[in-house]
RNA sequence: GCCGCCUUAGCUCAGUCGGUAGAGCAUCUCACUCGUAAUGAGAAGGUCGUCGGUUCGAUUCCGACAGGCGGCUCCA
């Protein structure tokens, strides 16, 4: 939680506040900014390290710092402070409305709201309105302490309220952000006061801190309406939850909500059918994609690489079906945790098929097949194994959450002094695979056990397993997050969160550290001594699924794929109709060398042409008139718009096959300086 | 799965206070032959998501279902 985080490093020399006096008045004294995003928000007590009003009088002289708009603790001020206002605002349109909680998050704010009927738009658009208003009065938010007893009474038409008094001070799970309401051992409500008259016109429970008035919140806009669950659990009412965004600056709102145009404009399901890549037709079912022949050039390009790259490292290339009998996911443990999540059986035979929901227990029975030596060890299965999964109808999503997806999954099946060295290996392996593609910006999760009894294995094991995983991932020098409860039943797992383009996070490649399957199949393998012993199993996925990062790469790219995985690699546009057959013998000089290409022959002006190919995002335009054809030569016009006139063809061939060839995920342009061959 | 919203031509969207619909782009045809992001003209294209109900009449109102969108919960 922001509002508790560490002070910063760049906290300036510490203010003293005489006894008395506001914190306010001791920084104005000192000459530190109060308004604009460098302002002052609220300071920090350096003695106890909390944060405090402005307004704050310390009994005794205390040491305080500035904690500024511009900062992560000054903006989840700002917004914790507009989501009041919110809440406010609700109420005064709305009245009756309960509240629940209402507390900053990343980028914003949100307020849990229980209303007579649920928002609309067009509400959202009154509440703003309203919000504006509120803003515009500067009311003072005024602090005012009090006992529990008092708070039942005057929150007794706050249901919501009520039971958060309830939970105060306990530990976090009371509910995610209910520490903003009732965080500290002594209640506190904020009223909201006129300015001019000092009359309360709202009040909130609340433990702040907040910002002095309401009008120092500098820009603020409410983004969506949505239901969530009281306190985060499924089995708990529904509230009305309204997410806004707040910042330090009109700017750094403008800048925040370009950052969603952007992101929207990057949207993987809109430039599917803009590049005609892929669909999903209804005919087929909710969550089952297609690939369109231009998608299809994409995903065989990642395809090919990773099974590649894949030989290289190593492993074996193995082929499983896509359903199996019941046993085989009775003996994996897998039922009885996700028979829920997979299709339902289909009946034959007097047997029950499953779609495969995962691949390791085929490859544990290839690992069965016969009697296994230590000698083949580390033995290690890959394939694109496709998986179906019963994802709940709500959360399916584009390409990044889908029912039906292609794992490029790998098991390596190694003896517990083998299990570091492998993990290494395999991390080294998917960190190099993920900047191949252009992403090389990530940290690591480690995902670790946790209380609730779905986890199957020892303490002891789970340890071992868990510092092996944690050893290599520290060795790696990233960043580690950690992620109790986070891991699968059967193992502990470190997965790669990498960063694209815009800064967008998405959870990428995991590798699993699995002690329980090895001995649920029995698998064994011949020692040096001759004794049998049980292999350790570690389970890799380098994208996760073939879709989700298809589309994460779409989005990382705008559509504008490296041209290596381009879908049409060049398009000849002919100046006039005379210079097709000649584009048409340039094309058939690149297509012998393995260029994907077209000659743009329809009946459009040139100008059209170029526009279409650069809405198709190709990487390299060669446009050839009368002068280029007598010369033997081709224009260039690459992505960005930059030209490379007159290049003699044999050149312009080479140019392109060696930028192909070399993988480059940048964009190829003028400036940059084309090495033939 | 839950809450809310949405579904009209291939795409993006108008529209009909209940009398079976329109634009731009894309497609096709014709003319134009042009040097770096839209040449012009014309044509074709929709049982208005599906199934029920109300009604003389439903794309429009009501209901169910399907699909989508935003969240929540979940995510091996």
């Amino acid at each position: 939680m922001l509002v508790s985080a560490p002070p910063s490093p760049s906290t300036a020399a510490p203010i003293r506040v005489p006894a008395g006096t506001t914190a306010q008045q001791a920084l104005k004294d000192a000459g530190v900014p109060l308004k604009g995003p460098d302002g002052a928000v609220v300071v920090r007590d350096v003695a106890s390290g909390d944060l405090k009003d402005l307004v704050w009088a310390p009994d005794t002289e205390t040491e305080v710092e500035p904690v500024v708009a511009a900062s992560p603790e000054g903006r989840s001020v700002i917004r914790h402070s507009t989501a009041h206002v919110l809440a406010q605002a609700v109420q005064d349109l709305f009245p009756g409305t309960r509240l629940g909680i209402g507390p900053p998050v990343e980028n914003g704010f949100y307020y849990d709201f229980d209303p007579e009927r649920p928002f609309t738009p067009e509400d959202l658009k009154a509440l703003e309105k309203r919000m504006q208003e509120i803003v515009k009065q500067g009311q003072h938010f005024s602090r005012r302490e009090i006992s529990d007893d008092d708070a039942r009474a005057e929150l007794a038409h706050e249901p919501y309220k009520l039971e958060l008094i309830g939970l105060k001070g306990g530990p976090d799970e009371a509910a995610e952000g209910a520490g903003v309401e009732v965080g500290g051992a002594q209640l506190t409500m904020y009223d909201n006061r006129d300015p001019r008259t000092g009359d309360l016109v709202w009040t909130d429970l609340c433990r702040g801190p907040h910002l002095p008035r309401t009008s120092t919140i500098p820009a603020f806009s409410l983004t969506r309406t949505a239901a969530a669950y009281w306190r985060g659990s499924e089995k708990n009412p529904q509230l009305q939850r309204v997410y806004g965004t707040a910042w330090e600056s009109k700017d750094a709102h403008k800048a925040y909500l370009e950052h969603l145009a952007e992101a929207e404009r990057r949207d993987h399901r809109r430039l599917g059918v803009e590049l005609d890549l892929f669909s999903f037709p209804d005919e087929i079912g909710s969550g089952l994609a297609v690939f369109h022949p231009k998608g299809g050039v994409v995903k065989r390009e990642m395809e090919d690489y990773v099974r590649r790259r894949h030989l290289e490292e190593g492993f074996q290339y193995v082929g499983t079906p896509h359903i199996s009998k019941r046993g085989l996911f009775e003996t994996s443990g897998h039922l009885p945790y996700y028979e829920e999540t997979m299709f339902p059986a289909m009946e034959l035979e007097n047997s029950e098929y499953f779609l495969k929901a995962m691949n390791c227990p085929m490859h544990n029975l290839i690992f069965r097949s016969r009697g296994r030596s230590y000698r083949e060890l580390p033995l290690r299965f890959f394939e694109f194994g496709s998986v179906y999964r019963y994802e709940k109808s709500g959360v399916v999503h584009g390409l990044t959450r889908v029912r039906g997806l292609t794992q490029d999954d790998s098991h390596s099946y190694v003896t517990p002094e083998q299990a570091p060295g492998e993990i290494r290996h395999l991390l080294s392996f998917v960190l190099g695979l993920l900047s191949d593609f252009g992403l090389d910006d990530y940290y690591l999760e480690l995902s670790t056990r946790g209380d609730s009894d779905k986890f199957i294995g020892s303490d002891e094991q789970w340890a071992v397993a868990t510092a092996v995983l944690e050893e290599a991932a520290r060795g790696t020098g990233l960043e580690l997050v950690p992620d109790p409860g986070g891991a699968a039943y059967y193992g502990p797992k470190i997965s790669v969160q990498a960063r694209d383009a815009i800064g967008r996070t998405w959870q990428m490649s995991t590798i699993q550290y699995d002690f329980n399957q090895p001995a649920r199949f029995g698998l064994e393998y011949s020692a040096a001594d001759g004794t049998r012993q049980q292999p350790v199993m570690i389970h890799s996925a380098k994208f996760g699924s073939i879709e989700r990062f298809f589309g994460v790469l779409t989005e990382h790219y705008a559509g504008a794929f490296p041209a290596w995985l381009a879908p049409v690699q060049v398009v000849g546009i002919p100046v006039t109709d005379e210079q097709v057959p000649y584009l048409a013998d340039v094309a058939l000089l690149l297509r012998a060398r393995g260029i994907r290409v077209e000659v743009d022959d329809s009946d459009d002006r040139m100008q059209k042409k170029i526009r279409t190919a650069s809405k198709q995002k190709v990487p390299f335009v060669l446009i050839a008139g009368a002068t280029d054809a007598e010369a033997g030569a081709v224009s260039f016009r690459y992505r960005d718009g930059s030209q490379h006139n007159g290049v003699p063809v044999a050149d312009a061939v080479e140019q392109v096959v060696a930028w192909v060839a070399a993988r480059h995920n940048a964009d190829p342009a003028a400036e940059i300086p084309q090495v033939a061959g």
